[in-house]
DNA sequence: TTCTAGCCTGCAAGCGCTGTCATCGAAGTC
DNA sequence: GACTTCGATGACAGCGCTTGCAGGCTAGAA
């Protein structure tokens, strides 16, 4: 700076006072500065600046991985929005119980970022009260935290949503699968599960536990066995809602390796709307990703910027039902 | 910092020697100072040792975008090895033209991490003059950049491979679909048509160029009407490679659409090894996107430590044929 | 002309660390 | 016992910016 200073012949607060914008410079040295700079390709130091200001211009997000079709949708949002902002984007993803304890620990993103979004995260309450140590905003995203800004979808309405479709196809036996959940990672199973017995209840229908099945991870055959379980019910399930659409592909291939036709003998509702979801014909309940993202950092700005109110502002996007060729009535006679 | 000297009875030279594990610190006041910071909860203020030793701790990935499979496996690679490494993870994406003119007028990155790794982004001569302004570290990723340490797989030699199989299954009639490139940001497809090109004119083959297509993107028919297009030649294909597994996923649903069985009347053969690709049986080539972040993070940390060589250390990893349900022979008589 | 009010601009004091140098005491040497 | 050596610690000068304050300059008012 000290040298784009003397190139302009002005001192270093003209300069900072002309990058930053201040309307405190005169029209011909603002012109000067701006080319001595533009000739130099001096870009400024944070570092030096947040030292100063106790601003990073930067915004932190932790997430429990990086490759899910969720939160990579989310990240999309949240990209551009920053960019507008002038924010950087520090990304955090804590996926294992040591990573996780390490970042607990250390606590990197303090004093690192303006806002730290926390998202899809089931915290611990010993975590969540560490991050409120952090003395940093914090934003929640995918997930609802009481008196906290927060973004989210309204899981448990949207699968009684999905499931009330179903009902409304004729089905009557209804199973639903979710994930696992080896990492305790997992948050949103139970609103959605929720939903889904809400709608049952609501319909006068009787809870059947062995409807209920946790599948295991992307390897092995975890999914074939569940399938094979169900449909060697008494009385097999015509209609199978899962708790996202990775868990609905695999359903379909199972059920194509099994030779189950969809929707002939049962009909598959998954939950995302993930691209691929369009490409396998997939019905199911579409949350819209990058909006959140996008949304996400709309409210991270008024929470920086502290405006009124931002400190406990839920925000609630919609979901929609996407009726694809997955769904249809259940077999008759069945 | 004080607060925890202070507290500690010690100056603040004794604690950041501490906190950065420097050996001239006895045990006892060690201990006392570590107590200190955990009890003040505190995390140092990264901007101002940035300051001093002009490193910030952080490393700038550039890309395309965020969604992708490949680029969000390629990030998870990268950060449990940066987290390892106590750096950093900030995350450019730049997707549209504005974006990406702005990235480059601007140069945020500069000066704001100690390394830019570059991952799938097709740069003008002028961008790269840019970059090479930034007077920081550059570590290119899933593409060569000569001279420079870059990370990468063969896709020619992998797509050579790949048709090459498909020529051993008894197939002459092959042909390749690739993405419209409708951003500029694809650079990729070139290697990899390349590569098939030369298995089939090293197997005797000549060139039709009506066997080549590209295909628009996720939106709308693109691929209903190159697959009608494909099928309704005087000679059609009996094989179909596509540039990426996406692509396939979309051209197997095309097919399902359309009737044509798989690998019946014609074999598929994507590349990439998407974690879909499992589920939908894609006979495909396995790229580690992955350990290809991974391993760029490695690279990176040597380059950042100034290691010998390598600022032009060029690490290619292995590609795979994961042969699946769909290829196999040609209908007979075909 | 002299005075006052603005407008611009420069000066200088930090922001919270790091790293050099000086200091101090204890242990080792003869 | 006097001297050297060395390990451990503290003092202090910045790193590159921002920002309150002071000062110089111009222009309009008296």
């Amino acid at each position: 700076m000290a040298d784009v200073a003397h190139r302009a012949g002005v001192s270093v607060s003209t300069v900072s006072r002309t990058l930053r914008g201040l309307s405190t410079v005169s029209d011909t040295t603002r012109a000067r500065v701006e080319s001595a700079a533009r000739e130099l390709s001096f870009a400024i130091t944070r570092s030096a600046s947040s030292l100063v200001t106790g601003r990073t211009g930067r915004v932190a997000v932790l997430m429990p991985n990086l490759a899910s079709w969720f939160l990579s949708s989310a990240l999309s949002g949240m990209a551009p929005a920053l960019r507008e902002a002038g924010l950087d984007l520090l990304v955090y993803s804590v996926s294992d119980v040591h990573e996780r304890a390490d970042f607990f620990d250390r606590l990197p993103a303090r004093r690192n970022a303006d806002a730290l979004l926390v998202v899809s995260f089931a915290l611990t309450p010993a975590e969540r009260a560490r991050l409120d140590d952090l003395g940093m905003p914090l934003v929640f995203v995918s997930q609802h935290a009481p008196g906290r800004p927060s973004v989210y979808v309204d899981d448990e309405d949207a699968a009684l949503r999905g499931t009330r479709h179903l009902l409304n196809l004729g089905h009557r036996r209804i199973a639903f699968l979710q994930t696992f959940d080896e990492t305790g990672f997992a948050w949103s199973s139970k609103n959605r599960l929720a939903g889904h017995l809400r709608a049952l209840a609501d319909a006068g229908l009787e809870h059947d536990p062995s409807l209920v099945m946790s599948v295991p991870g992307w390897k092995g055959s975890g999914m074939a066995t569940a399938v094979g379980r169900l449909m060697s019910l008494q009385s097999p399930p015509t209609a199978l809602f899962t708790e996202t659409d990775d868990l609905a592909f695999r359903l379909l291939a199972a059920l194509r390796a099994a030779n189950v036709s969809v929707p002939g003998q049962v009909s598959v509702m998954g939950f995302d709307d993930h691209v691929m979801a369009g490409v396998m014909g997939l019905t199911t309940l579409a949350q819209p990703a990058v909006e959140l993202g996008r949304t996400a950092i709309a409210l991270t700005r008024s929470v920086i910027d502290d405006s009124d109110g931002a400190h406990e502002r839920h925000i609630v996007l919609p979901t929609e039902l996407v009726p694809r060729g997955s769904t249809g009535p259940p077999p008759t006679g069945g």
